[in-house]
DNA sequence: GACTAATGGGGTAATTCGGGTG
DNA sequence: AGTGTCCGAATTACCCCATTAG
């Protein structure tokens, strides 16, 4: 292994989280600025979510069905 | 060892970075030409980017605003 | 030299941003 | 307080094909 890509994290879109969460791309833009998610930026601004956060904060609505 | 690396900097190649931001490698390329990225070129004149000032960029992570 | 995957350049759709509004 | 929508502007994604990387 030449290049060394170790700190890797899976991120998602605005709209992939939209569609985990089932809301509009928006409200989780609303959430990122609440500080409720963590959220990276691209150099054009755009919003990048960890994956890992996501399905941890899932998991917690999908056990109690 | 693999290579020696001693005094050579790390670069990573476009497919990487994109990988690292979640977003389409062109538009790596669209931020190197912005003056966004600083790129190397390859004898053959593709980009290669410096590990470093990605990580660094990457770095404002957990940054919530 | 031949081969596969990746990149560059260009154009054109699709998302996202931000603010404002129900 | 929380969410969905409309708008314009900016950013990003997907399409082509010629060239480069390995």
């Amino acid at each position: 292994m030449t290049h060394r890509t170790d700190q890797a994290e899976a991120l998602l879109t605005p709209a992939e989280v939209a569609a985990l969460f089932r809301v509009d791309p928006k409200t989780v833009t609303r959430w990122a600025r609440a500080g409720k998610l963590t959220s990276l930026r691209t150099l054009g601004g755009h919003r990048r979510y960890r994956e890992s956060e996501i399905r941890s904060l899932l998991g917690r609505a999908g056990i109690a069905s």
